[in-house]
RNA sequence: UGGGGAGUCGCCAAGUUGGUUAAGGCACCGGAUUUUGAUUCCGGCAUACGAGGGUUCGAAUCCUUCCUCCCCAG
């Protein structure tokens, strides 16, 4: 339990269903707790209030080493690599759904849930993953690295529910978090002056910003790690004589020469791609998916689904082909194939 | 210290036959959206037009002095 309306109404619903809920408060992050970040303890309290009124016992623990090793130090070696990390991706797969896991069955549980918007269900003697009833707020990208066993250990008790709904039942339980806002950044580090805070672990590394089309110097950027492909704010680009008025976005960058390459226009082609490799694949069921069928993928989170097919797959690689080019396709970020409502499983983009 | 051109918001840039509140874009800031990082959307953003004088009912637009920059000659 975050303290927020959603796994305290997933704590509700299976208390009413009968089963035996004890409530859980992780903190996984410490590095930073100064005066305006310190929300945790808002949290927890948010969390008690809930548990007390659902009428569970709420435990706390702290898996900070872990996710200091296996999620944040991830991050920032991706990051080092000029790559765009998902370290939220990794939070489930290490640290929810793994050292949380573990220790609520050591607590003698027999399952774990949480609040995300996802479903599960047994098929054919296999456990998949689906999409959220509530397509608008489906959560199945961030939880593609979970396997047969995590899967059947767990509960998404909101995957069948609007947003809308969780709400209301959490006002009509007179639960006070009802409206509390949905919290947003990085799980259990939450939301940061992106760049001040990769500050805080990585130098600083200045450079050019060149003008993909004519290798032009229009602007310094502050370090490669700090830009991720298709990004607009944080540039500084104004006006540049003789072209046009529209926004730069990075379209490249070359760690060799620490300089980073920017186009001018949303549209500009040099930021659409349509095929990717892909590498740590995961795939939900024990069988990976098949090559040359139709599927649906995403290339970021949020990202509209879109038809493509696996053109190759060789141990951990593979090659996506879309039908139609995607946006910004970056390394570092996951692509997650999707069979209808059934998520597959995916890899990182190389 | 000869001639020519130019100085409008952080940047690019309209407006210069004088006339209500000085376009627009980019950047930036704020908000919305969002359990990554982004994208996207909405809002804000020059009583001021290099500086000082002057003409005029009225000037960024005219005159004048100065300052700065660029180009061509030297």
């Amino acid at each position: 339990m975050s303290g927020g309306v959603d796994s305290s109404v997933a704590a509700l619903l299976l208390k009413r269903q009968g089963h035996e809920v004890v409530g859980l408060f992780m903190k996984n992050w410490e590095d930073d707790d100064t005066e305006d970040y310190c929300s945790a303890k808002q949290d927890l309290e948010d969390a008690q209030a809930a548990a007390k009124i659902i009428g569970i016992e709420l435990e706390t623990a702290n898996f900070a080493d872990q996710y200091r090793e296996r999620v944040f130090a991830e991050f920032l070696a991706e990051y080092r690599a000029g790559r765009t990390p998902n370290p939220d991706i990794l939070c489930n797969s290490e640290i929810k759904f793994k050292a949380f896991l573990d220790h609520a069955l050591r607590l003698g549980a027999d399952r774990i849930a949480t609040g995300h918007y996802a479903q599960v269900r047994e098929f054919l003697g296999e456990y998949q993953l689906l999409k959220a009833e509530d397509g608008t707020k489906d959560q199945s990208y961030f939880l593609y690295r979970l396997n047969q066993a995590q899967l059947s250990k767990s509960l998404f008790p909101l995957g069948d529910l609007y947003k809308r709904e969780v709400r209301k039942i959490a006002e009509q339980a007179g639960l006070p978090n009802h409206a509390k806002k949905d919290s947003t950044g990085i799980c259990f580090i939450g939301e940061r002056r992106f760049r001040e805070f990769l500050a805080r672990y990585l130098p600083k590394t200045p450079g050019e910003i060149r003008r993909l089309d004519d290798e032009r110097v229009i602007g310094r950027h502050e370090g490669l790690s700090y830009y991720t492909l298709g990004q607009r704010e944080g540039l500084g680009i104004g006006g540049v004589k003789d072209a046009p008025e529209e926004p730069w976005f990075v379209a490249a960058k070359d760690l060799e020469k620490n300089v980073l390459y920017a186009v001018q226009g949303h549209d500009h082609p040099a930021l659409l791609r349509d095929r990717l490799v892909a590498q740590q694949l995961s795939w939900i069921s024990p069988n990976p998916p098949r090559t040359h069928w139709v599927y649906a993928a995403k290339t970021r989170y949020r990202m509209p689904d879109a038809a493509c097919d696996i053109e190759t797959l060789q141990g951990d690689r593979c090659e996506v082909a879309f039908a139609a080019p995607q946006w910004a396709v970056t390394p570092g970020q996951s692509v997650v194939l999707y069979e209808s409502r059934v998520c597959l499983g995916g890899g990182v983009i190389l």
